[in-house]
DNA sequence: CTGTTAGCGCTTTCAC
DNA sequence: GTGAAAGCGCTAACAG
């Protein structure tokens, strides 16, 4: 890999004057800019940015914390933000948590020391330790898909207590009246908002909570699959089940078949987060749609606007969601 | 952010002094080793890898390149890369080149520029200067799901040829005699490799191979759909039809949906790469699965052996496939 | 045991 | 119009 220094001793010039021709700055004879561009085809070469980056303080590179990768909608996200930064000369270094404290830890020690311009972070718990470490490093942060109540950090994520009231709301417009509500840790505000959402359409309309139908666990199938199983078990069996996101819903789906329950005749569901209309297959689940390209993008714009200068207070950004109808929902049986 | 010297002064020594307690190389003594201890711990100090990326001339880094992020496919490419990249210290910088040729160039420019250890490239077409391109700069490449016949160049792919052979046999021991094949781009050895399989497979159980049945066009939804409108404009229709991604699966789905024509019971359909069992729903497609982790981990450990100075011949590691079973085929009927 | 020096690749004063 | 020198953060060879 040529150096500049390989391009000046083949054009005879110094660094300087390589570094003026590929900069564009200063004058240069245009002999002289000449022989220069020659060295640089002849060599292939290209600036190391890394050299740049020590001489700026910056590196062209956001950080992407993922807490797990599997999902169908982190991939937009990803997608997303790894689009923006591209269009604004940016590049994404993209790590997984595997939702471990210890794993986030490391991560964003490591894009702290990669002086990545900043930071955008799917955390894995509540804790908000991690971000002020960030901050303190001078290095901006946006987080994702999680409220931060209190914070003095940029958010980016969708009003899912209301997205999970309207689910909710649907069901029982449908009939339901014994709705279930499976979801993700109740200590993880993306999990309790649905919870509170179902509640709170529950009691709109006029329906009893019965706490003993809400089962809290993780966001992957073998817990869907668990709770799924753990609501079978109920006296009085729900007709009708709120799943927290795409896994957990695949999981309980599978518990019920095994069961022989049939979707939608036997038991209406309904979720979060499964892919876009045109990528899915009816029969499939009437599911909130939560926009991940533009939650990626618009964190990556917060970011940039930030390391642009510019002041402004942190903020909320709410996205909103909607609905895609298929075929997981049924009127109850008498 | 703190630097090196800042905690040099802070401790009342010299960088190099900080720099041996980091490293943990050379003699100091235990006193002097507390103070500079307290003064990192004080600063918060986290060593900066880009000036020791300088230094060393290695960046702990690898660039991956996709043409494509959409499908679930490559999520998981991405994460197994993504997973064995971090185990052994290195960080993934994610590139998306849209199936541009001109992005897939910038993005290995990019990479060069920022020095990365080695790139991991999914090539958005057949031509081989890009990959001797990053060759030439001294940088250790792996091509993905592409083979690169008589190439210079190490290669994580699987037998689609094989797999595609296996899921057509599968429709020929059905019943199925007419069958059609809607795949990618006819210059594109991933989607023409899916084609001979198809082709190899009626050969083989005595069917004549009817070109008009065969479709080339994209690896995308909307492609898939205008095949498959195609597909029934044919005068001898097909009871049978093998996609060549999830994508065309999907597209192709919705065109015949929207004919009134019902998977399976009128036209039986058989697909590659849509997610693994557990995240899907039945009824869904029957279809060849690729271990997308194991080839992005494979791809991220050849190219770490190269860079432990491992000399090797280069090889193409074929990964296994295997046929996921769901309800998309029937009976021909009558 | 610790400091001095030099250099990785780059750009930017400041001279000439 | 071009070059020399300095410095971004780090480490290693060499002194002492």
């Amino acid at each position: 890999m040529a150096t500049i220094r390989d391009v000046a001793q083949l054009a005879r010039v110094t660094p300087t004057t390589v570094s003026r021709v590929l900069n564009n700055s200063g004058y240069v004879k245009e002999d002289t800019r000449k022989r220069v561009e020659t060295a640089i085809a002849d060599l292939a070469y290209l600036p190391s940015t890394v050299g740049q980056s020590l001489r700026f303080k910056r590196t062209q590179t956001l950080g992407l914390v993922i807490s797990d990768i599997s999902s169908m909608f982190w991939i937009t996200v990803i997608r997303g933000a790894e689009r923006f930064a591209r269009a604004h000369g940016y590049s994404l270094v993209l790590i997984d948590t595997e939702s471990s404290e210890q794993q986030q830890q490391s991560a964003l020690e490591n894009l702290i020391r990669r002086q990545v311009d900043g930071i955008i972070l799917m955390p894995v718990s509540a804790r908000t330790e991690p971000i002020r470490f960030v901050q303190r490093q001078g290095i901006p942060i946006v987080v994702l898909d999680h409220p931060m109540r209190d914070e003095q950090v940029d958010v980016v994520r969708c009003d899912t207590e209301q997205a999970s009231y309207d689910l909710t709301r649907l069901l029982i417009e449908r009939g339901h009246r014994k709705i279930a509500m499976i979801t993700g840790p109740n200590n993880f505000a993306t999990a309790t908002d649905r919870a509170d959402g179902y509640r709170r359409a529950l009691r709109d309309a006029g329906l009893p909570v019965d706490e003993t139908r809400i089962l809290y666990g993780r966001f992957l199938p073998e817990s869907g699959a668990a709770m799924a199983a753990k609501l079978l078990e109920l006296d009085d069996r729900p007709t009708a089940v709120v799943t927290g996101n795409d896994f957990i819903a695949l999981g309980a789906a599978n518990t019920f078949r095994k069961a022989g329950i049939r979707i939608p005749e036997d038991l209406s569901m309904v979720t979060f987060d499964v892919a876009p209309e045109d990528l899915v297959l009816d029969p499939f689940f009437t599911s909130v749609l939560q926009p991940g390209a533009l939650m990626g993008e618009r964190a990556a714009e917060i970011l940039l606007r930030r390391l642009d200068g510019q002041e402004m207070p942190y903020e909320e950004v709410l996205l909103p969601t909607r609905i895609a109808e298929f075929s997981s929902i049924a009127c109850p049986r008498a």
